[in-house]
DNA sequence: CGCCAAAGTAAGTACTTACTTACCATTGGC
DNA sequence: GCCAATGGTAAGTAAGTACTTACTTTGGCG
């Protein structure tokens, strides 16, 4: 009775390539892997189990505690393979061709519809974050420094330079950085987390990352009816940052 | 031994009003509330035990169980005081004035500024809101019905308002919406998540604000040096939203 | 074939979990 | 001054938890 529940799950198991009952070490390896990623990606570490993840990957609990000696080393093995089979993650050289040509709206939209994707075809990877965000986990620490700060350098310089060049208002570039980055990433978390029917909003990536950026490069007023503040105003003000209050 | 460190325990719980070791009930399963709220927000609900719960509260497990029937039942208490209290979770009242005014700038600031504070002195409600919804709580759901969705339909109809007038250009008012809120939502999350020391960036609610607005309404481009789109162009390819690809 | 290392399991262990039970201690009203 | 109601606890229980041990199956290779 247990074996040939055993049996179906691994016919279940879509992880890499579960031919029969009985895998290499290696491919075992990487299955159980898969299966925690969505367990994890699910549940949370603390809210599953090993025997979960067992099940799930059709074995025996010993099974994932041969393959990984503890249920920390298991997330921590997600964690690299998450971050180091890095995906799309790569904002140079997604953006390098319209940085040399200063085309500024290339920069933004496909920056934009290049992590609208990746969250698109890996929801996992986002869950995971924010679950180890919550849990203050290490991976936490290393997103920042191998990937927002990379980011933030890269578009905060690149915008500095279009700055010198009189091509946009004096801001602080980071401020801009955050505001955009802001705009898909929540984006992409409405559409995972908060809004999967897409009930607020439904639009392409390819809309959404040319939207944001239109909006990021030249706002949503007219300029015909200016009720607050005049262009020149608005330029010699965002000079010297802001003071009052 | 355990006699002391429990009231010891009392004394630093800083809770409602923890005088001496012994409170009327309403106060202790108040303070069992307040307790559980903080940990719940740092370690999630699968996180925490109730053994945790009941030593941070000074208090021994069984009293925990005697004012909340389950661990679930605290949870729900928690999440109804959250919502039912609800701070100043009303955006229709912040910004009716501005409204009325038509004063775009002040609109958006006053709503952006709004929530930027409430989420600097109410740090446990976003995390509890994502561990929420990261477990699939039903809370989730009640923050999409009660503050998401009245927040797109009130800033939205102004947006569509303000386009017939003239003052705004001609896009989606949802994804202005999704823009916006997604600007300061992210930076929330950073500064209480990914980015606590500010390394990032360190502004105040304030001017996070102002820039925010200034971003929205006024984008970042001085139209100087225009490579890629022309004012009047934008404006008319703006009007029938996107089309090619 | 024979055999043995590797894949796999059943049934543990020691500990923790949510939740209970049976019992104290303090207090305010009579 | 007593005593019932109330605030509080110590010491459970049964089910789970991460992790182990001792054992059985299987496939490939000489």
């Amino acid at each position: 009775m247990t074996k040939e529940t055993t049996i179906k799950k691994v016919a279940l198991a879509e992880a890499p390539a579960a031919g029969g009952p009985r895998m290499t070490a290696e491919d075992r390896r990487l299955q159980i892997l898969c299966v925690a990623v969505s367990l994890f990606s699910q549940k949370g570490f603390g809210g599953t189990t090993t025997r979960e993840i067992a099940h799930a990957a059709g074995v025996s609990e010993a099974m994932v505690f041969r393959h990984y000696a503890t249920k920390q080393e298991l997330y921590s093995a997600i964690l690299d393979h998450k971050a180091c089979s890095g995906d799309s993650l790569n904002p140079e050289q997604m953006v390098a061709e319209a940085l040399k040509q200063k085309d500024d709206r290339a920069v933004f939209e496909q920056l934009a519809l290049g992590a609208l994707e990746h969250h698109e075809c890996d929801p996992e990877f986002q869950r995971l974050l924010l679950h180890s965000a919550l849990e203050g986990h290490e991976l936490t620490e290393m997103f920042f420094e191998k990937f927002l700060r990379r980011v933030y350098q890269l578009l905060g310089s690149y915008i500095a330079e279009r700055q010198r060049d009189g091509a946009m208002v004096k801001i602080d570039p980071a401020i801009v950085v955050r505001a955009f980055i802001g705009m898909i990433i929540h984006h992409s978390l409405n559409n995972n987390l908060w809004d999967p029917k897409r009930r607020l909003l439904k639009i392409s990536n390819e809309e959404a990352a040319k939207h944001f950026t239109d909006i990021l490069l030249n706002g949503i007023s007219t300029g015909e009816e200016v009720k607050f503040k005049k262009r020149t105003e608005r330029k010699a003000l965002a000079n010297g940052f802001s003071k009052k209050k």
